[in-house]
DNA sequence: TCCGACGACCTGTCTGGTAGGTTCGGCCAT
DNA sequence: ATGGCCGAACCTACCAGACAGGTCGTCGGA
């Protein structure tokens, strides 16, 4: 019973320090002043002066507002607010990874999820462009086959690209915040691979992946992605990640 | 191409502003120390003195990464290493929707794919007690059904008992972080429903998620979660709710 | 042996100041 | 009249020092 806790959100602006209280009031004038990404904020000064505290601590609650990436601030620049990011996700994960808090298989089940909707979402709303582009980036794989940087660049621009397609950024950020944990893992599952058809086979699912978004069959997608996340598990496991 | 930007991760240390330059380098200390939960870090001073910079700075940093949940400060205690958080993703979500930079209904189909999914691991993994606390939680939503408030502490803790009973702690984070949200919106969904029937009939949807969960069998709680998301989707549409 | 008081250490906050970047309006040239 | 240039006002980035209050280990007494 009564969860209450917990919420820094906006509750009664009386309590713990000064620096979260002036993110509160930060946050309460963005949500009531109703303001999107890309409108101004009051400086530092004005807020320090406004809240009646230093500018030391409106400083810091600034900055942590930006590391958040709710706001942009830098040097001269008055502070606006901030288009939504896929970084902080990815730090975030990043350090329960690096904290030993999360395995690479639990963060794969979670991709896994996300992307089979993602694919399936992507079949059914993608326009020619993203159909287009996602057919490419698959190609483009295939054509840089001996380069593995490159193909592992174009695996992640890819998955995003069939995110993006989903037309829900929510899908895109979260398919965003894996990109990190990816860049380390892809080179392990891409040697774990047994000889270079194992290594084509992958490709070759990519391609059924976007053929089945350019077709419009999110059945059909959602199995090829499947099939992929089943396979690239499957190598990591083959190379002792777990 | 080659985008070989944007990670403010670890790169090399010489870049941007100070403060990020000091943020990048506690994020290093932690990794290279292969630092968890709950153990130390040097104090801000020493810091400071380490990198040669002032104590604001250093102060800025720790703020941040303390906003992120990835350390732990607190006056005369000294930071720690923090354990994985759900409220960052919270905060983050309820940024963009308050901004409009996504809609409830994204956030829906977001939640939607997640908890199908742990509904099933739940399913799979649930241990005896977890089964109980799940069933408990769906018979507690009955019995308080007078009260609405009541009724959304226990909706709440539903969902968050399935997540943890999938036994992937990336999914109870990410469940946990559509609590904000939730909050929001439950009492819309529930007063749009048109009579007492209707609201019956949403607690009996849980409770067949709970049987499906105790009964062991994945695709049985799948589909009642499924059955209880399209549900709840149709109410929050039917107040306007986009 | 256990418990409480004390002191060292640390963080939270403030003040005041310097350097360097941004922005915007006015002015000059076309 | 218009478009580009320039400078002044404003703002942020960072620093140094200081003080109040909280935490935690330690030491002495019961």
């Amino acid at each position: 019973m009564t969860g209450t806790a917990a919420l820094p959100a906006d509750d009664r602006p009386a309590s713990g320090g000064l620096v979260e209280r002036a993110v509160t009031a930060l946050t309460r004038h963005i949500r009531d002043n109703r303001l999107g990404p890309g409108d101004p904020l009051p400086g530092e000064s004005a807020f320090a002066l406004e809240l009646g505290v230093s500018r030391a601590v409106v400083r810091e609650a600034f900055r942590s507002m930006a590391m958040l990436k709710l706001i942009d601030i830098g040097n001269g620049r008055r502070p606006r607010v901030c288009a939504i990011d896929r970084s902080v996700l990815g730090i975030v994960l990043d350090h329960a990874v690096q904290t030993d808090q999360t395995s690479i298989q639990q963060i794969y089940d979670v991709r896994r999820t996300i992307e089979l909707r993602t694919a399936a979402l992507a079949a059914l709303r993608r326009d020619a462009t993203e159909a287009e582009r996602i057919t490419a980036l698959a190609a483009a794989m295939r054509a840089d086959f001996v380069d593995a940087a490159k193909v592992m660049e174009h695996d992640i621009a890819f998955h995003e690209a069939v995110a993006a397609a989903s037309r829900n950024p929510l899908f895109a950020v979260l398919v965003g915040a894996f990109e990190v944990i990816t860049r380390q893992t892809w080179p392990i599952g891409w040697s774990s691979r047994a000889n270079d058809a194992q290594r084509m086979a992958s490709i070759e699912g990519h391609e059924a992946i976007a053929r089945g978004i350019a077709a419009g069959d999110p059945r059909a997608a959602e199995a090829a992605m499947a099939e992929h996340f089943d396979a690239s598990v499957m190598a990591l496991l083959a190379a002792g990640v777990t």
